[in-house]
DNA sequence: AATAAAACATGACATTTGTCATGTATGTGT
DNA sequence: ACACATACATGACAAATGTCATGTTTTATT
């Protein structure tokens, strides 16, 4: 069993607020798994008995829509928890997660969560900060579901994937690997359409298209679309 | 000055975990404002320093969109608190307040509230559970605007002010008063748009509209577009 | 009551987006 | 290396939505 202590993910967390003792206790009684790309960690609808940390990897969080469309809500990743807000909801959650990549991730029993959300009492702020966050980015991500065209949309995103998860380095092509259905899926519109929309962009040099590859040419020109 | 004690829409609210003692200490520091239909409560990036309490009347939360359209986001009305994620978050908030309706607010300054939050365990369960909730409405919020119909969208809107705000005795029209503009923009769309659907709304006998009244007339229908 | 301003309504048309059909490329397992 | 499945791509067309112009009704102001 890996320790707690040692973990350098947990910095990036709310869990960065527990100490040497309230780490141990949490090293005792976490579930470590690993999830194969495409696999849930967890399915909308269902009751979780804990959060889960995770570790390595990417997922996705997605609704499925009346029409059968699956929406991609938002991404998350390494450092990040899942579950909380359906914790203290005390409720089902509300969305999927699904592997993107092989992932690695800590279950985090119910208990103990509220234990230190009851006895430490930086780390319930931490936890209710990042929870505000999310809800301010869920009001702007509305809006701009909202206002904006297919067009601007795709471009937002492709943005929005090379600054927050970054390229890789022989290529400059975005490392986050996702299927035009699921970029479409994040978007809101057609496949169809996003690859159409891809290609207009490649045309015009916004970005190159290489095989499966993403690499971003003109990141000014996607952010005044 | 009123007593906070006696008001009945602290009983709606996370206020509603508060003692006879909390109480007095509000009633002490609160103050009363009256805002009229148009007026704004906050403005979208404005730092606040405190909470407001909507003691009567109805607003919309709006934003802003780069394209100039304002967007709303949703309508806040009677027993619900203003401003709690922003004072969680210390940010400036992001969404703008504005009366629809005449409105009773009473402002509850940021340090009262942080007293309540850090000394009654139940408070601040019941502001987290609120934003909790808030998070999962705009999420479900976002699968909708991204994934829907203008059409459906529309009727859904129609639907949602129904069952929240409800009908007129005397002739079931809604009672939530948005003009066409407003409508639009709860639906993300062009004005012309909106209108026009309500036309064929109209005609087809989903709603009666009689002036700007709107009045639901097949609500199973408008479910199932 | 007269006037002006705002909100509502509708037509005509352009643009965007979705759908269906079909074809090509890519990857997977035997 | 082969067949098969899946993902990607594109054309043709239909449907949805936005934009601009214009006219009508409602509301507010004097």
């Amino acid at each position: 069993m890996s320790k707690c202590e040692q973990c350098i993910v947990r910095q990036f967390s709310s869990l960065k607020a527990l100490n040497k003792e309230e780490l141990i206790s949490l090293s005792g009684c976490k579930t470590f798994y690993t999830i194969k790309k495409g696999e849930p960690v967890f399915n909308e609808g269902e009751k979780l008995q804990g959060i889960f940390c995770i570790k390595d990897g990417v997922c996705k969080m997605t609704k499925l829509s009346a029409n059968g469309n699956e929406q991609i809500v938002k991404l998350i990743s390494k450092g990040e928890l899942l579950g909380q807000r359906s914790l203290i909801s005390e409720e089902p959650v509300n969305l999927s997660a699904v592997a993107l990549d092989d992932m690695e991730v800590c279950f985090i029993p119910k208990t103990e969560v509220m234990k230190f959300f009851n006895e430490n009492n930086q780390f319930s702020m931490n936890v209710m900060r990042t929870i505000c966050g999310d809800l301010k980015d869920a009001d702007d991500h509305l809006v701009t579901m909202a206002q904006k065209s297919v067009k601007q949309r795709l471009a937002e995103v492709l943005l929005y994937l090379h600054d927050t998860f970054g390229v890789n380095e022989e290529d400059k092509s975005l490392t986050v690997k996702l299927s035009r259905e699921e970029l479409a899926g994040m978007i809101g519109t057609a496949t169809e359409s996003c690859i159409r929309l891809l290609s207009e962009f490649n045309k015009s040099e916004l970005i190159k298209l290489s095989g499966k590859k993403i690499i971003i040419e003109d990141s000014n020109k996607l952010r005044r679309l």
